[in-house]
RNA sequence: GGCCCCUUCGUCUAGCGGUCUAGGACGCGGCCCUUUCACGGCUGAAACACGGGUUCGAUUCCCGUAGGGGUCACCA
């Protein structure tokens, strides 16, 4: 942490993520969770989790599943059951009405047609769109018998705010930008912009750490807590990440809930989370941080203004980087549902020792799961094994005789390690004038059907004895 | 369109007036290691958007221009 995010002595930091439940958890969302997480561990405060569930119609149970299990899977845990913002409905509206008697906000009659049609004049005359305030000022007496109505807050005409970001510096608007907005809709229930704020306030929140789409908001925000006359949160405003042809991301780039990146493309979920960690923050030249380094190091005060775009590539990189650190047996663990659904002929509860014990050569092969699956199937294959394309090419011609120059000495072998296998394959190839290459690329091939796999001694151990005659003789025999 | 924000290699970034012939990482090329593929090591190409200031001196400060992004609902 560093000086200018210090808080004042005794004052506890309390962040928060806010998600609407529309969707699954997607990766802007997910940096977003990550960095209110960081920031209250780095400061020893509370981390809270906040369902935006108003929206009823677009809010689904799935959705807010996707996002809980996400943010469980990112190992990002919370300090109090999540707050569900449609159950404080009541709260909202109590504030609305305050407001009202307090002559912070008044009723607005104006009917939605009559709002769009304000709308098309004004975009005609080229005019910001916003509300005109002609409820303002007139007497609710004027308006018809038993019409509906909304509240809205009155805010400011003259002057200006200026806005201390801790990541976007200062930024100033005119108080004439910010219009007279909704509170309350007609049919009694609160706008977003309320159930924020009120309930931001309600849960202590200090810190409010959200994408930047969200920095025009906290204008009229500010304005509604000052009517309240509540204390101001400090604000962070973060950088969207982009997709690959800078624009925010979202459905047309591929955009994935993280359960996609460890479900579908095997991604580990420490990967993920170091990846996202230097999106649009870093450490000077730090590349690959832990967890808990992320939260000593961590600090608003790092974090860009600018826009990054996703880079899969990279995610790839260091989920291969964190799959090597791996334990085997995690990986193992994490593997063999994979191996069972890519192939009929693992068995999980048989296998797994072979595939643990593989696993040191296999995993510096692979950049995730799917591909060390894939590259650890030949293990567990049943004879006759089936060729690829470049196997097959490897055993054409006198090349599948070779084999056979093998067969006896190896079925002489007792001691079948490492060692004397390199020793006993290499006293072959010079007995016969040739180089190790043309022994073990045709013996790769019989042993695993491919032209590529570990170490051709990893292989003849890890298969054993007996497997690896019978597979040799399978390519002998005819 | 109004308002707000952003601008260092293709990408993520370091840099917070002289240390910059601009550093690291991913990706890309080459070499080594390995008679496979990876891993690892070495190495190469690759950027301060442009124009004005301020200053003895600007990548770093200020102002424009251009480009990009965000936002303008009784959605969140």
């Amino acid at each position: 942490m560093s000086a200018s995010d210090k808080i004042s002595q005794g004052e506890q930091v309390v962040t928060r993520f806010a998600p609407s439940p529309t969707g699954f958890l997607h990766i802007g969302g997910a940096r977003t969770a990550l960095f209110n997480w960081l920031f209250a561990r780095a400061h020893g405060g509370k981390a809270l989790l906040r369902i935006e569930d108003t929206d009823t119609a677009r809010s689904t149970q799935p959705a807010i599943a996707a996002i809980i299990d996400g943010l469980a899977w990112m190992g990002l845990d919370w300090d109090a059951p999540p707050v569900f913002q449609s159950e404080r409905a009541a709260r909202h509206a109590e504030v609305a009405h305050f407001l009202l008697e307090n002559g912070h906000a008044y009723k607005c009659f104006a009917t939605s047609d009559e709002l769009e049609a304000m709308r098309t004049e004004q975009r005609a005359r080229k005019e910001p769109m916003r509300y005109d305030g002609r409820w303002r000022d007139r007497d609710p007496s004027e308006a018809p018998e038993n019409a509906a109505y909304v509240i809205r807050l009155e805010t400011e005409r003259e002057g200006s705010v200026t806005l201390a970001d801790k990541v976007q510096g200062n930024v100033s608007v005119q108080n004439a930008e910010i219009d007279d907005y909704v509170l309350l809709r007609s049919d009694g229930t609160p706008t977003y912009m309320l159930a924020v704020v009120v309930d931001d306030h309600d849960m202590g929140v200090t810190h409010i750490i959200r994408g930047d789409d969200h920095l025009n908001n906290a204008f009229r925000q500010l304005a509604l807590i000052r009517a309240m006359g509540w204390e101001e949160p400090v604000y962070a405003h973060i950088p969207l990440i982009h997709g690959n042809d800078g624009a925010k991301l979202s459905k047309r780039h591929g955009a994935l809930g993280v359960e996609s990146y460890r479900d579908d493309m095997g991604i580990l979920s420490d990967a993920l989370f170091n990846y996202l960690l230097r999106l649009g923050w870093g450490h000077g030249d730090t590349e690959i941080i832990s967890r808990q380094a992320a939260i000593d190091l961590f600090s608003l005060d790092d974090v860009g203004k600018s826009p990054s775009r996703f880079d899969p590539k990279k995610l790839q990189n260091l989920n291969g980087i964190y799959m090597r650190e791996c334990a085997d047996a995690t990986l193992t663990q994490l593997v063999a549902p994979r191996l069972e659904t890519l192939s009929n002929e693992f068995d999980a509860t048989e296998d797994s020792a072979l595939l643990e014990q593989a696993m040191p050569v296999l995993k510096t092969r692979a950049k995730n799961l799917n591909e060390l699956a894939e590259s650890a199937k030949f293990l567990f294959a049943k004879r006759p094994l089936a060729m690829d394309e470049k196997a097959a090419s490897l055993l054409e011609g006198d090349q599948r005789g070779i084999l056979d120059d093998l067969t006896g000495p190896l079925e002489m072998l007792d001691d079948w390690t490492l060692d004397s296998l390199e020793d006993t394959v290499k006293g072959i190839a010079d007995t016969k004038g040739v180089g190790l290459g043309k022994i073990a690329q045709p013996l790769r091939a019989a042993l695993t059907g491919q032209a590529n796999s570990p170490g051709i001694f990893d292989v003849l151990v890890l298969l054993g004895k007996a497997e690896t005659l019978a597979r040799i003789g399978d390519q002998t025999a005819n």
